[in-house]
DNA sequence: GACTTGATGATAACGAATATCAATATCAAA
DNA sequence: TTTGATATTGATATTCGTTATCATCAAGTC
């Protein structure tokens, strides 16, 4: 099912309703494949049209990762992200402590490793968070033979 | 090495002084073996020393972070929480998402895969930082046979 | 004991997320 | 199509934890 028909779905499901902006901001959202923070996406959306306001774009980003469109990433700098989940695969992120610049990673035996360790602890697993933070190679050239 | 001591020579170090406040401060928390967000802290603190300000508090589980004996944690819900981390393992955490309660959790296998995710990509890891969420068994119980 | 300079406490400033509210738009029903 | 109940909106106030400010105080050196 495509991403914005499913958001659709779940407005009428909650009994929201569709608006002009909430198309707009999902719409540009979806396009742009990349972590966005709230600010960040109220000031792409703005550029367009200048009747959005950043309340609405806050709240739009809390539908969507209701929706399971996307979800939040929280690297610890106190801004929320929102990245694109549906129609994306899980994966964690090795971050660059330097620069910022990150990856997505994801290993499959790394995922039953940890369902297994919960599983021993008695817990049922909802998600999970892995950031790895380090030094990526640009970062790192010439600093160290390793 | 004692965590006290090493803490003061890590002032030492930096050039900064030894006080009354930084004493206290550090004394309660080496003492209580949990997490502790600033105003928690601040609170135990407060009730044997009225002379202690939030500030120095603050300012004094920075120094800790700093100096080692302590790392910050993070569970996404906006507060700074300090755990030990001199003279304790590393480990990640297996939080119940309906209760708050948390386990920790450590598997050398885990750790050993997720160090070689990180080469595979060129990053030289520092740190990283791992929490699943979840039901705990109490939370869980009567709900489902799974 | 005096001096240099880091430390302190109270509180202001900050920043992001969230709440508020009057005006407006949606959409089902008439 | 018009209407009306109510969800939505934009601007902004509020909230809340963290950090900065600054005059006063105290640690540690001489």
């Amino acid at each position: 099912m495509d991403a914005k028909v499913k958001f659709n779905k779940f407005l009428i499901n909650k009994g929201l309703r569709q608006t002009k902006q909430r198309d707009e901001i999902v719409n540009v959202f979806l396009r742009l494949e990349r972590h966005l923070s709230t600010q960040e996406l109220f000031d792409i959306v703005r550029k367009k049209d200048k009747d959005v306001g950043y309340a609405t774009v806050a709240r739009t980003l809390k539908l969507l990762a209701e929706s399971g469109l996307c979800r939040v990433v929280d690297f610890g700098d106190g801004v929320q992200r929102f990245e694109h989940k549906y129609g994306h695969e899980h994966h964690d992120h090795l971050i660059c402590s330097k620069c910022g610049k990150f990856v997505e990673i994801y290993s499959k035996k790394l995922e039953k490793l940890q369902e297994e360790l919960v599983r021993k602890h008695g817990y049922t697993q909802e998600y999970h968070k892995l950031d790895i933070f380090g030094i990526c190679p640009r970062c790192g050239k010439g600093k160290q033979v390793v």
